[in-house]
DNA sequence: TATTGTTATACTCTATAACTATA
DNA sequence: TATAGTTATAGAGTATAACAATA
């Protein structure tokens, strides 16, 4: 059915301009954060109550195993996390957030949550049909709620 | 007023949650195509019938005109795009995509424009209303400079 | 003097391969 | 043998500063 699918098209057509934006914010938080974007990767990643072994850190950022410590070694220069032995398996390390880079990783998130003007330019109505259609979109990681 | 902008907040979160796919997809278009994502930003840039200053190349990626002429070089060695002389100003160079890279060009261009199976998934009618909504997105006003 | 493009330098991210210490 | 993490190495993107050619 080419209609549905020229549909598609044009629609990913306008949802790649509005990404086109967010393309470009990302880069300037982190670095008025004084972070890469894979560090802002990182921090995002880590949950501040648990900890995280540098493995699953790098299939969480899909690259390989030895990035990792380069990335981590500039997060903990800058006392944003720690590294500390796993008990249980002594080959693994695990990966926790300092007060410090939870401080940080809170006002990164609140950056990356703020709508960008092009969102915002929409009207209530608008945005409530647009998140009404995005929640049914399903995607690899969609949960209930 | 918290509830047109916590509203945008949610439509964000939920964008995001699109874009996070996205971001993704293009390191693997771009490797399938044997290019780097900064390579593939010249080439989208690119307009097969005319040709762009380096500098323009420059503010275009928002980047320092000397990174340019490392994407550049690669380009042309590969032979996807070409350099020339501006006879009006001699300090200006010209690029260029050759036939090869008009070609390497199409196909990037064809593979972004391929919308993923979340906007595919969406019902006709959710994909209409989608596009209406996002065709009242304002941009932000062009802020090339 | 200002602009265009380049080079030199340094840092970060990326992948691969080899290594260690555990398991 | 296999896995977790590191190191070594190389290539690419990024920024800054200095430079030559040109305007």
């Amino acid at each position: 059915m080419p209609d549905r699918d020229s549909q598609a098209c044009e629609t990913w057509r306008l949802f790649i301009q509005v990404l086109a934006v967010e393309r470009s914010r990302l880069p300037t938080i982190a670095s008025e954060l004084g972070l890469s974007e894979a560090q802002c990767r990182v921090l995002e990643l880590l949950d501040p109550s648990t900890s995280v072994s540098m493995c699953n850190v790098a299939r969480a950022l899909d690259c390989d195993p030895s990035n990792v410590t380069g990335i981590v070694d500039r997060l903990e220069a800058r006392g944003l996390v720690e590294r500390s032995p796993d008990r249980a398996d002594r080959r693994v390390k695990k990966l926790m957030l300092t007060r410090v880079g939870k401080e940080l990783r809170a006002r990164l998130l609140e950056r990356l949550a703020e709508p960008p003007a092009q969102i915002r330019s929409l009207s209530l109505s608008d945005q409530r049909a647009l998140c009404a259609i995005l929640q049914r979109v399903s995607g690899p990681a969609r949960s209930s709620g």
